[in-house]
RNA sequence: UGGGCUAUAGCCAAGCGGUAAGGCACAGGACUUUGACUCCUGCACUCGCUGGUUCGAAUCCAGCUAGCCCAG
């Protein structure tokens, strides 16, 4: 069997291909370039993908005796990822990247390539597991569940999982240091990633100017009657919940309540105006394939660190499925994605709205 | 220029003779494959200014300055 490992030069996907290798696979490594230098500043060893880690990749890739390619996807990045990043902003919401670049670039275009090349498995150092059933693919936590990323990975079909392999799905992070430095590694010690990796500094609203050659246009912070408590540095700097950078010297603190795009304003209030306990879920996808008959009883997670809280879900006609959480949630935020569990497994997941 | 009130860090604000609470904001850190939230740490050798009383004053007294209110 031909895997292609997804290198991001980080200890975990370094330790998946030492696994997949020991398990008898015949590994090629690959690290997916997905930004130019100019698009996004240095950043070192502080994301997933930053160009320098590609070296890592590689000297990783060369002690296991792997081939090593590079794919250039740069341009369906910046147009698909960076592109929806700036769009989703702009429109007042919160996207989150990551799960874009899951679905439309790791087991997307990689997976394309792949396919093209003769691989039947592409393996990446997610902590998730993958169970087949002898009909259909189950996605499951990872067993360690303080680095469980199986949230991430909710917009996955059944063709993908099929062909997919997460060695780290049964490891523990520390088991998996720990082999990073019996092996040897030069990235054994890593941090582990952070940050999205085009934005340098976790500034993205830099980074949103950079693309779109105009600065963010100030507006009114205002309070839930429509009284103006100030101003703000443009919509796109803040999301629902958000306390810190506000630049407001109030009695208390205050929160994001919502984002106007149209009045380019910021309604701001108390953290206690931030609970909700129904959340709609737009273009809801079913890990199975198909939308269950009727309401799901399970568990749903809003954000990636976040504990999934019990949920009655149910499918709407137009694809979209509505939460209702048995307490209610902080800060449901539109553009995040809401992750519907039943215990260990991830039964699907959309985005909020 | 008659009377009254108030002046404490970037903002709000405790303190009422014994050697500057707290909140907000801000900075740094932890956490984290998104943005947030959360948590930890830091943040006035000084209390509008100048004198005085006192062992000792942000706290009492006087004058000055500034702002606010009422009466003009």
């Amino acid at each position: 069997m031909k895997a292609l490992i997804a290198l991001s030069g980080g200890v975990d996907s370094s330790v998946a291909a030492y696994l997949m290798q020991q398990a008898g696979y015949n590994c090629i490594g690959c690290t997916m370039k997905l930004f130019e230098n100019r698009d996004a500043a240095v950043s070192p060893a502080k994301s997933c993908c930053s160009l320098e880690d590609v070296e890592d990749a590689r000297r990783v890739a060369f002690r296991l005796g792997m081939r090593f390619y590079v794919f250039n996807f740069t341009e369906d990045f910046r147009e698909k990822i960076i592109g929806h990043f700036i769009e989703e902003y702009q429109a007042g919401r919160t996207p989150n990247p990551c799960i874009d670049c899951n679905r439309l670039m790791k087991f997307g275009k990689l997976w394309e390539r792949a396919q093209i090349l003769g691989y039947e498995k592409i393996v990446t150092g997610h902590y998730a597991r993958i169970h087949f059933d002898g009909e259909k693919y189950h996605l499951l936590r990872g067993l360690d569940a303080s680095k469980d990323q199986s949230y991430v990975l909710y917009d996955m079909t059944q063709e993908q999982l099929a062909h997919t392999a997460f060695p780290l799905g049964e490891k523990t992070k520390e088991e998996v240091r720990r082999i990073a430095r019996e092996q040897g590694f030069l990235n054994a010690a890593k941090p582990d990633s952070q940050d999205i990796c085009f934005v340098p500094e976790g500034d993205y609203a830099a980074v949103i100017a950079a693309h779109t050659g105009s600065a963010p246009v100030p507006g009114d912070f205002v309070d839930e009657e429509g009284r103006v408590l100030g101003r703000h540095k443009g919509i796109i700097h803040y999301t629902i919940g958000q306390r810190k950078g506000l630049g407001l010297a109030l009695p208390a603190s205050l929160f994001v309540l919502r984002i106007d795009p149209e009045k380019n304003q910021v309604v701001l209030g108390p953290s206690e105006r931030l609970f909700r306990k129904e959340v709609l879920v737009k273009d809801f996808h079913w890990i199975s394939g198909a939308a269950p008959a009727g309401p799901v009883f399970g568990q749903a997670k809003l954000r990636y660190r976040q504990k999934a809280a019990p949920v009655k879900a149910l499918p709407q006609e137009n694809g979209s499925v509505l939460l209702k959480f048995d307490d209610p949630q902080r800060a449901p935020t539109p553009g995040q994605s809401a992750v519907l569990y039943n215990g260990e497994e991830v039964l699907g997941g959309g985005i909020i709205i």
